[in-house]
DNA sequence: ATTATCTATAGATCTATAGATAATGC
DNA sequence: ATTATCTATAGATCTATAGATAATGC
């Protein structure tokens, strides 16, 4: 899926070696300087010029920058809101230590094994407001309260009462992000960096180191259902 | 503090009728602007505008657009990092589930009463790569690491040891940022929400609900002396 | 014929500097 | 004289569109 059939075009000024096909290249290539300066301080031109292509070329393949942004904040969060229902309906509700487990284990390798650490674009105010980016904030938002559900079926009364559902989400779904964090500072985040995350977020939602133990052991032997198709 | 001994100048196209100092009337436009619609995509003249300034005036109460972004972002860490040694030094060693606590619940107060939601002005790449940043950058490493510090000094070795101190620092700060969030989201962020966060971050190092009960109840007490003086 | 590129450019910015000017304070 | 503003503008962008062109596929 990374190179699709395709046939040629007039060349490139700077030939391309790879396989990728021009929409990939042109993501990767924005990717990384959206995540490196910033989507609104990163020009079109930029872009262009990390592929080896001409500015005006981009258009070919992309509306307009913000179509650029969208698809990649779309890579960034489909992966593991399409793995809610499996999960949820994977692991019976009487154990939902585990699907939450299980949950931040698939988020967390997500967010740490994109080519670049896109998680930071969620963050960006633009994505906050603009209206091109509904679709990836009905997604988050979806998340939110898929962590906000399953926290709040773990958690004891006092825990809901006090925090509330809906920032119960929030607070896990922070926890999760701290991955991001990890990565901008350089450090890798591995299995390990997962395991400390999942585990906090039970934590969190009051679980002792008994059951946190039980649901960390049930959901490694499930992770590995969740393999990501490309998309 | 807010408006400074001033000499009046030549007038304003647009009469100001208020008190405070043209610093502040920048500053307070540019962080509305800045939160609402990212740095980068704000322009000096949508500042100046809001002031009611021309856009060259900018230029004589700061020397780039950087420079506003940075006294901003010093204003959203700057009462905390100032309050962490006044904390460490009031509560004793034994009872560090009380400074934290209180930690953050100074945090959450400061980001949740500043005039605009400021906050989010720490996650912008713009701010995590660009040289005129590095002073912020210092003081949240600072706080980061003052978490750190005080959760791993309350956590049992199970959970020092998976996690790490650090990222135990990075896990708290992610839970205390959750405020941004909901203000974000449009939602105030009063004492509950201080208290649901506080009490957040006493469980993730493990504390049980007696000891969270306590430090609770020991850092209402000592909140009062933890006022703001304006910068 | 189809595709993916290219060149050229319009039109709209945007930041920062230079130098003039309208107030008040001394 | 000092201050805080103003006007004017240079110079450097930046996005997106129009239309031409160099490949291959049929």
């Amino acid at each position: 899926m990374t190179s699709q059939r395709r046939r040629p075009g007039r060349p490139r000024h700077i030939a391309y070696g790879g396989d990728a096909s021009p929409r990939d290249q042109i993501l990767d290539a924005a990717a990384r300087l959206f995540v490196e300066r910033s989507f609104a301080a990163t020009s079109t031109r930029e872009i262009a010029d990390a592929v080896g292509i001409r500015q005006a070329s981009l258009y070919y393949h992309f509306a307009n920058k913000d179509e650029i942004l969208a698809e990649l904040l779309k890579r960034s969060v489909r992966p593991t809101v399409d793995k809610i229902a499996k999960i949820e309906q994977l692991v019976p509700p009487e154990t939902h230590e585990t699907a939450l487990y299980l949950l931040a284990l698939v988020d967390v390798r997500t967010l740490a094994t994109a080519r670049h650490n896109i998680g930071v674009l969620s963050r960006l105010p633009d994505v906050t407001n603009s209206a091109a980016f509904a679709e990836f904030r009905d997604d988050r938002a979806e998340l939110v309260e898929a962590y906000g559900r399953l926290g709040g079926s773990i958690a004891p009364a006092t825990i809901v009462d006090l925090v509330g559902q809906k920032r119960l989400g929030e607070m896990l779904v922070q926890v999760v992000d701290t991955v991001i964090n990890i990565r901008s500072g350089g450090d890798p985040a591995g299995p390990r960096t997962a395991e400390a995350v999942a585990t906090t977020c039970l934590r969190i939602c009051g679980s002792d180191d008994h059951k946190i133990l039980a649901a960390s052991a049930a959901a490694a032997q499930l992770l590995e259902a969740f393999h990501d198709e490309p998309i």
